[in-house]
DNA sequence: GTGTGTATCTCGTTC
DNA sequence: GAACGAGGTACACAC
């Protein structure tokens, strides 16, 4: 990886068109091309960026470039799609080379996976006498998460957000929809269950006859480490 | 802006957790207290972060941890969620400060934005006869990116994307429930119109009654360009 | 402020 | 490889 902190501006053209005037700015070449442009705040998204697989080709600027001061011109363009990222390089602040290796990666730990193994194992928080079917039931448009039988014996559909959004009740209507057509299932209730559900998605949800159930994701771990204790 | 190349270990705790082994990366910590661990590949997301508003409290390790070869603890607090992020130090290989300033900021240049424009001056293209009624027509429910009338005098809804997919024509299908209700816009034909459509949108959107429409950008932009020339 | 829609989204997983 | 869903989504804009 090479660090270059430099007076720069900027211009990418490929998908939209942008530009970065001139202003000191990090620029971040890692070791497969690619590229990423960063100031000095905003949140980890860079200015300007090229993903990889791209190449750099550095060049001397012509003479007008340098009487107005650019010293270097880098150019990055796309393996596949031909987008281009024209760095013009003014004046250099700094500028290291390091070597990384390769990084073993992220471990990550739960978040609706996590949900749903935890209202899988205690499906009661549906409601007295549900029992579980299963998780992941595939239907012709996709799976549904959490399938399950409500006292009467009739199916429930569980769709699981974190944020319940308009989105989730689309797709849980989607599939109602469909499964309702399937003697075996039909009567299919629908659940929109999620740590937080926006108004007008419960709005929507309630309309269709779509019950909400929102989560308590803690409430929830709880339940699974008195289980785990207690068995 | 700080520059760190470390060996590091990095634990966050948040909305989920994840864990990063250790290994050497680049800590670039921002003048708003912000911190993003990257690795040299993969695309501008680095292997973790935390974003403003935060701050940082440098803190020396317990005997254990410096008997491991920790030499620094790294603790980023976000201000309001408390999510934490923690970089454990083990040899520091680079470290610099820089100061960049205040960035002014990308200036971009059309995307849905261009095509929606294009597209009204170029209404033809909806099929012959059809007339501009006009753009980001207001409902109850959000804006329609382009009301038409077809040759028939029929109204004709738009739904304009990049990329067509099946939220699109879910929106869409909404627009035209509400809009098919008022007296004075009835009857009303649904157009999908995007640079793409997929396969899954296109089935639903067809099965909707709604016509799928493939808009060619540069070809579109040629006809802008023509038109710029002639007038 | 919150809510909504877009993104050069990125990133996984599945088919 | 394409498509679909989720994201610690981020970001801009409307209300």
């Amino acid at each position: 990886m090479r660090l270059v902190i430099a007076q720069c501006s900027v211009d990418y053209a490929g998908r939209l068109s942008a530009h970065l005037p001139l202003a000191t700015r990090l620029l971040m070449l890692k070791s497969d091309g690619s590229l990423l442009v960063h100031s000095d705040g905003g949140s980890y998204k860079p200015l300007n960026w090229m993903s990889p697989p791209c190449s750099l080709a550095v060049s001397q600027p012509d003479e007008l470039q340098v009487e107005a001061g650019i010293t270097e011109l880098w150019t990055v363009t796309h393996a596949k799609t031909a987008d281009q990222l024209i760095v013009s390089i003014y004046e250099v602040q700094h500028d290291s080379a390091h070597e990384l290796g390769v990084d073993p990666g992220l471990i990550k730990d739960g978040v609706e996976a996590h949900l749903q193994k935890l209202l899988a194992e205690h499906i009661h928080l549906l409601g007295d006498g549900h029992t579980l079917v299963r998780r992941e039931y595939m239907t012709a448009i996709g799976p549904v998460d959490i399938l399950a039988r409500d006292a009467s014996g009739a199916s429930v559909a569980v769709e699981l957000k974190r944020r319940g959004d308009i989105d989730g009740v689309e797709q849980l209507t989607r599939y109602l929809e469909l499964m309702n057509r399937d003697p075996h299932l039909a009567p299919v209730v629908g659940v929109f269950a999620a740590q937080q559900i926006k108004p007008q998605a419960r709005m929507l949800a309630e309309d269709r006859g779509i019950r909400c159930l929102v989560l308590d994701y803690d409430a929830m771990r709880g339940l699974d480490d008195t289980a785990s204790k207690l068995f």
